[in-house]
RNA sequence: GCGGGGAUAAUCAAGUCUGGUCCACGAUGCUGGACUUAGGAUCCAGUGCAUAGCGCCGCGAGGGUUCGAAGCCCUCUCCCCGCACCA
């Protein structure tokens, strides 16, 4: 056979077929295991870019995988279509959103497509498509009628730049998650989700997700589960009362002031008109003005002021001042806290810079009295209640319990779970996204549209570009009769976060074609949970917490039964590539060219010097990015090597959790490795034997192992590993093919050898699935299986034992002269050491020292005529005794695998092997020889 | 500061859970050689030191446990990521 590899043809070709023979579409079927493998979907931004072509062929070799060994495999595509880009591509271009985003949507999925990713297209899902848009507003309203959606005025987070409001999880170290503009606050009325009612369950049900622990932890965090104790600080003078959390109510006794927010308004309240009013306005601007970062980090100075309000501890009734600090913050329990300047380091350090009392209320247990005059920090730790009333004396662990049942008896607060979780804020100033299907009525007030009127449509006048949400500006999209009441009335023109639109679509890919409902309840039944997710750790909170939200939510509508929608969850590691960085001006240098294509980087690469301070850089690993210039398109690579290579390379490069390092030259070496398995698989040998010999149990040995270690990777998706142990086979097999195989072991080799490819090189192993005569698709054969009984330890150790010969032998091949050298004699150890090192090697693991060895070996009537080699013997045991094994059960066992193997011995060292037992043997190296590792003499 | 993950040869990187053919997988790079109408082609060998082998050194640093440590324990250094005054 003469079968050249052409990647590009065989790679079309095949796509066709899959195609008209529907082998990814999948229907629910009772009698069969279901898997779904799910990417998150992408926002498609033109064409498909590196990280997305490993997120995905990490996806497809999974699913691929999981339908051989006979899942039925739900495995999806989609498009996160909704977003900003096509709403600055309007006002930049003047190219309607929907325009721009058909096109890029086209262009990604050319792109995957050209991949050869088996989904189920028939699913596919865009958010932009009124029949799924649709049901965000179906879904908005449900949760509107139980109290899960709700309009509210407060502080929330403005990006300037995107002219838009964002959630808490979207603002990331203060700055926008995605233009990274400062966010500022703002007071608006704005459209929440209560994801807060669900924050029990949300943190409950990771315990039930095999995901990574790194995500775990960070949604723990985020949701910042605190139990404590709720207290009632009614404020002197007015009707208001302060209800405070904290998580030391132990120490109430010791509160000697309170700290607001600055921003809180009951302090704008209380100094109206008095003399504090003026230095209240200037330390609240002041406050504010730093953005929300700055005024969090730790180094930043505590301030506050005297409100000129007094709090009444409702423990005790004394009555303590009230401050505003720049440190509390206003969004977590009350916005207020009370403070101990003696227990809590932070208030210790405002108290004395005020000069407020500071009241110790627990002393040590060591018996060591505190004075709150005199102590110089914060006494944290436990001890014994002091000055409590009639807590004095407990130890304040149970006090904490104690008081807060007291607090609940008298009505004035008592035991409290506080999040830090904030409710969702979905209201977007912008066009291209869900209209929230509300609308403002003079005389009824918010009224949701009526459910047969849905969805609420884009319109199509819009108009770009002018200050404000462009849905302000459209008539026909703010005229609407009420639904109630028939009057006129205006729409909602807030948009959703496109958090929504990807918070439950991997639900509709179960039942795609649902018109009734957002999905069927049977399908999503089947079909969900999604059992293998595969995506970015930067959606770690956000879009991972939100889709678990909308999951209980649809669940507690009665629209499935399913709890978690991710069982279990992979996040790819980054892709890096080498690139200048310059230790003077300790940064990256960033690649970039103007329009014509003129060099405009930081670097100029033919002096390998900085641009900004002249010296010369060096290179280092850095994340692939458009920032710093130094993307690579997966389109070069599969126009020059095709797909398959592609796949192959991004599979190989590492592990799908670790960084890759992304190298033109490794490129090229996996190129390299899949053209040799290729000619391996279509080069037939000229000639077959018919008895079978040696070798051959050798190649079943590696073919079962393989097989062992491949499905064992594959199912723990560590592919990189998988395709190492097919590239070692891969060559094991081609030395069979010089050394006159058996025509079974020599097919079943081949068959297996491709399918164990075919999850990740699918094209190529279909074609070589049809040129080796087998029917029908590789990608729909079973899963081969392995037989333990060749892959036994025992087995393991034979060959070992042979390689470990042949690379001994080589070490001494190559330093000495072998001029007069023409045979190598393999000297097989004595028949007696297989019971010696076995007894031996027993007797130093048991510990003994060497002189207890070196007797007990004396003391044996066989073994002690051969004394002078025993010693060294012993040494070398005794020294490393987990080297040394019997790996065959007798010696002429060992010598019969040897003679057996002379012929491979020959072809591997270059010249004839004789194998004599050591005593039949005359050369005095010959005492050298030990069980399974035989002396070796070149003569 | 708190929490998590790391540090392996020129480079990337497996091995660490479960200590023992680990003279550390694999890949790249480099050096030889073979072949050849010279290629990012293919094949073979080498790539810490030593050497007719089966030895020494080595897995961030130091100590410990063990017959035996890349792996287990302790201390330290450095790097990455997340959270960041959460009362």
């Amino acid at each position: 056979m003469n079968h050249v590899y052409h990647p590009q043809e065989i790679e079309m070709k095949w796509q066709e077929r899959w195609a008209k023979d529907k082998i990814f579409e999948v229907e629910k079927d009772s009698k069969k295991s279901k898997f779904y493998v799910l990417e998150m979907y992408p926002y498609p931004s033109g064409h498909m870019h590196m990280g997305h072509l490993r997120n995905y062929t990490i996806g497809d070799t999974f699913a691929r995988y999981k339908r051989m060994k006979g899942f039925n495999v739900l495995y999806p595509m989609g498009y996160d279509s909704f977003g900003l880009p096509a709403e600055i591509a309007a006002i930049k271009k003047g190219t309607p959103p929907e325009e721009y985003t058909r096109a890029n949507i086209a262009s990604i999925k050319a792109d995957q497509q050209r991949i050869g990713f088996g989904y189920d297209w028939r699913r596919e899902v865009s958010s932009i498509e009124e029949k799924y848009y649709k049901w965000n507003q179906w879904m908005f309203i449900k949760m509107y009628e139980k109290g899960l959606a709700y309009r509210k005025e407060s502080l929330v987070n403005w990006c300037p730049k995107c002219t838009s409001v964002l959630a808490n999880e979207q603002v990331i170290t203060g700055k926008c998650w995605r233009c990274n503009s400062t966010v500022e606050p703002k007071f608006l009325s704005q459209w929440f989700f209560k994801i807060r009612d669900y924050a029990d369950e949300l943190l409950a049900g990771l315990d039930n997700v095999e995901w990574p622990q790194k995500v775990k932890i960070m949604q723990r965090n985020w949701i910042g589960r605190s139990e404590g104790t709720t207290a009632d600080f009614h404020v002197e003078g007015t009707d208001q009362v302060l209800s405070i959390f904290t998580t030391r109510i132990d120490t109430v006794f010791g509160v000697t002031f309170m700290t607001m927010a600055a921003e809180h308004p009951w302090c704008k309240d209380w100094v109206k008109g008095t003399k504090y009013e003026k230095l209240y306005e200037e330390f609240h601007n002041e406050v504010m003005q730093l953005d929300r970062y700055e005024r969090m980090s730790e180094d930043a100075e505590k301030k506050g002021m005297f409100l000129g309000k007094y709090a009444i501890n409702p423990l005790n009734g004394e009555k303590i001042p009230i401050y505003a600090g720049n440190f509390v913050i206003y969004g977590y329990g009350a916005g207020a806290v009370m403070a101990v300047p003696a227990h809590d380091q932070r208030d210790f350090e405002f108290a004395k810079k005020y000069e407020i009392p500071i009241k110790v209320v627990i002393q040590p247990f060591d018996g060591f009295t505190l004075d709150g005059d005199k102590i110089s920090r914060a006494f944290v730790e436990d001890g014994v209640l002091h000055d409590s009333g009639d807590f004095s004396g407990m130890e304040n662990r149970p006090a904490i319990q104690a008081i807060a049942n007291k607090l609940e008896e008298l009505g004035k607060g008592g035991p409290t779970i506080n999040y830090k979780i904030r409710d969702w804020l979905i209201s977007r100033q912008r066009y291209w996204g869900t209209p929230i299907p509300m609308i403002y009525c003079e005389k009824c007030g918010i009224v949701p549209e009526k459910i047969e009127n849905l969805p609420v449509q884009l319109p199509d006048d819009a108009v770009f570009g002018k200050s404000g949400n462009p849905l302000e500006h459209s008539e026909k999209f703010m005229h609407v009769n009420c639904p109630s009441c028939g009057g006129t009335a205006r729409r909602e023109t807030d948009t959703m976060d496109t958090f929504v639109d990807s918070s439950w679509y991997f639900l509709r890919y179960a039942s795609p074609f649902s018109e009734d409902l957002p999905f069927v309840k049977d399908d999503v039944d089947y079909w969900a949970p999604v059992d293998q997710y595969i995506g970015g750790i930067e959606h770690a909170i956000l879009h991972l917490l939100y889709a678990r939200f909308f999951t209980k939510v649809s669940r507690d509508l009665g629209l499935h039964s399913i709890d978690e929608p991710f069982r279990a969850l992979l996040t790819q590691g980054m892709i890096n590539m080498i690139h200048p960085y310059c230790e003077h001006c300790e940064k990256f240098l960033p690649a970039a060219h103007d329009k014509d294509g003129n060099w405009e980087g930081d670097y100029d690469s033919e002096k390998g010097t900085c641009n900004t301070c002249g010296n010369t850089y060096i290179t280092k690993s850095a994340k692939m990015s458009k920032s710093l210039g130094n993307t690579v398109s997966p389109g070069g690579i599969i126009e020059q090597f095709g797909a398959d290579t592609a796949r192959f390379f991004i599979m190989h490069g590492a592990n799908p959790e670790k960084e890759l390092e992304w190298s033109d030259s490794g490129c090229y070496a996996d190129n390299k490795v899949l053209l040799k398995i290729w000619y391996a698989l279509t080069e037939e040998p000229s000639q077959y034997r018919n008895e079978p010999d040696s070798y051959d149990e050798f190649i079943q040995f590696r073919l079962n192992r393989m097989i062992k270690v491949v499905s064992e990777n594959y199912d723990k998706i560590i592919i990189r590993d998988a395709l190492n142990e097919i590239v070692a086979f891969a060559d094991i097999f081609r030395e069979y093919l010089t050394m006159v195989p058996l025509k079974s072991l020599y097919n079943e080799a081949r068959e297996k050898l491709i399918l164990m490819l075919a999850p990740v090189v699918p094209h190529m192993c279909e074609e070589l699935w049809q040129i080796t005569e087998h029917k029908g698709f590789s990608t729909l054969a079973s899963w081969p299986s392995y037989d333990t009984a060749l892959i036994t330890p025992e087995i393991e150790r034979h060959w070992l034992s042979l390689d470990n010969l042949i690379n001994d032998a080589k070490n001494i091949q190559n330093i000495i002269d072998l001029e007069g050298i023409n045979e190598i004699q393999i000297i097989v150890a004595a028949d007696w050491k297989n019971g010696f090192v076995t007894e031996m090697l027993g007797q130093v693991v048991e510990g003994n020292p060497f002189g207890t060895l070196m007797k007990s070996a004396m003391a044996n009537p066989d073994w002690k005529q051969y004394g002078k080699n025993i010693k060294g013997y012993l040494q070398k045991l005794a020294k490393n005794p987990g080297k040394y094994t019997v790996p065959f059960s007798t010696q002429q066992a060992e010598v019969d695998f040897f003679l057996s193997n002379s012929d491979l011995l020959k072809k591997e060292l270059g010249m004839p092997v004789l194998v004599v037992s050591e005593e039949d043997a005359q050369n005095k190296k010959k005492s050298q020889a030990l069980p399974g590792k035989p002396a070796i003499i070149l003569q």
